[in-house]
DNA sequence: CATGAATGAGGTTTCATTCAT
DNA sequence: AATGAATGAAACCTCATTCAT
């Protein structure tokens, strides 16, 4: 049974898809179907709202990333190409996180506190790169230059898959494609 | 001299560069020096002034880039840096003109009928492109997704570029470089 | 115990009868003692807040009409007595709904639908007056026309009878006569 | 050649007509093809404009009036239908002004002073008809009153000869048709 | 006289948030 | 905890009128 804190945000993030940012916090509550003052007893503001949705999304890929065994890669490009998948098909399967996670980052939205809280979950998996980069594999980039290249790609690849409906078989071979364009532009 | 519909307009790109697309009309107003109706004299809504903004600033990429002289390059390659060249060149002396049209791009908010004029516009570059690709200098990626990943990577170098405020032979360097990364992904 | 929508309504109806359509809902919302926004919590918009108003009171309309007993009349004069008396009599115990009505009339401000709901709970007394009409008792007028003339008349009437402020016999007298005025000029 | 202030004003007159009274003075402007403040030029406010409109049209009636020998006729119910018919065929020559001299009363919106003058030039012909009550052709009825009935039951002939599109002999004969109704329900 | 850009008060409507029940 | 009516600041936009040219 989903909780009324998780059926509250669901909605919110079915509804910011579709509408934007710009939806009431009253339309987000009636389609929850609780009332208008109920969704603040769950959230002190709107951005409370936001910033939690956006902190349980990206924990989720945390979980991902995690359950997807990059720490036990061999190297950097198949620690890199474990999270290239693991990213890509989460994102298929959640294609409205992902849309609305994107929405969050241009809109600039989500409050410094939270953005600092969800690099820290990142960190291990920073390290992880970190480690690779200095065991010249790739170009001399340093890892933030790395991880926005990396994150400008993926997102295209992404759009790309959700755009053709990518499943099964395609979409494997969809994410070896466009791993190989990332690659082989920071590959040494 | 500047007109005055140019002036509001440079008010309000760097207002909403500073503050987000939120900004009041009255804001940009009085910030422009006009009274709050003035605004309304040139532009017939706040979507209006935004259309406008956003036309002017991707005219101005446009008469840049036919400046520079893609067309007289001798393959897909040669042309493909020319055009990416001056598009980091042109970001890097008008950053605000850069962020807010990505602004304006992530959030969905300009009119279908000057995202279609805008297109028109880029036509002639769109085809270049189209030339270059059937010439297989490049893996087989259509254009439209050849597109998404130039402008991806190109956003990242912007970004990296303004990050680290590079400029002269710095930049020239930094836009060979990034190039570089792109093109080797794309290439065959 | 009056409702607030209630409330709200009959404080409109008096500023428009004593300003004009021209006043502003925020005058309407602080006369009748609420917050600017709550007028917005029963009625969409200002035109809702006119149409609701205008709909309320037509129908207050027929159901003295309907408790006029016009319908057990033995004949078109009868049953138009009893409704020209059950107008003015009315009118003169409203004199606000009576005014604003015509205000609205003539404003050509009621939407269209309303308009025709309108119509539709006076179609019963329509449908009355046509059954005389073929009874010739009066001249070869058509249904609407006839009603135009009536309306006009009772107007007339009406005004007069507010001008003089007269009640009880004098009233009675008063429809008595301007009903004769009319109908004398209408019947064969 | 029409003045401008007559093209003005014949401008502001349609535009009444068809949008009503909200129409901006920058329209009526524009639409008599002369500057936004030229308007202001020939009238101090929108208010001398409408006031100017309503008496030029008031002086155009009694106008008529003068020239239909209402003063010749030998009694109350003759004199009376040469006005009568002098109004209905100005109004259906003249539907525009019928139509905004309407709108202005039922707006209440004439300057009092206007109204006054109004009056004022339509004192023959009150006196006229004020003679014509004292030799009891008509029920005992104040001059105001009958002057009510007649203006309510004139525009109603009006409304249904401009509907009806009456022209020529049908027009004439609508004209009895109708003053006869009004004159039956007011004669002794 | 003619112009039309500039003005700014004022109108309608929205919506995050509160709070008494 | 849940409710939902109430709030009022703030947003966008209109338009009669002025005035420098």
């Amino acid at each position: 049974m989903i909780s009324k804190q998780d059926h509250i945000l669901q909605t919110a993030l079915e509804l910011f898809a579709a509408e934007g940012l710009a939806v009431p916090t009253a339309k987000i509550a009636k389609e929850a179907g609780v009332a208008n003052g109920t969704l603040f007893n769950y959230f002190p503001t709107k951005q409370g709202l936001i910033d939690t949705l956006y902190l349980n999304i990206k924990k989720e890929v945390v979980q991902k990333f995690q359950a997807g065994g990059a720490d036990k890669a061999k190297n950097l490009k198949e620690s890199s190409l474990v999270l290239w998948g693991s990213y890509i098909r989460w994102s298929i399967a959640n294609p409205l996180k992902h849309k609305v996670t994107n929405m969050f980052m241009s809109a600039n939205i989500v409050s410094p506190s939270v953005l600092a809280q969800v690099k820290d979950i990142f960190r291990p998996f920073h390290e992880l790169m970190q480690k690779g980069i200095k065991q010249r594999e790739i170009k001399n980039i340093d890892l933030d230059s790395l991880c926005q290249i990396k994150v400008a790609q993926v997102g295209v690849s992404i759009d790309q898959a959700l755009a053709r409906n990518l499943k099964g078989k395609a979409l494997e071979t969809h994410i070896l494609t466009s791993f190989d364009i990332y690659w082989n532009g920071v590959a040494l």
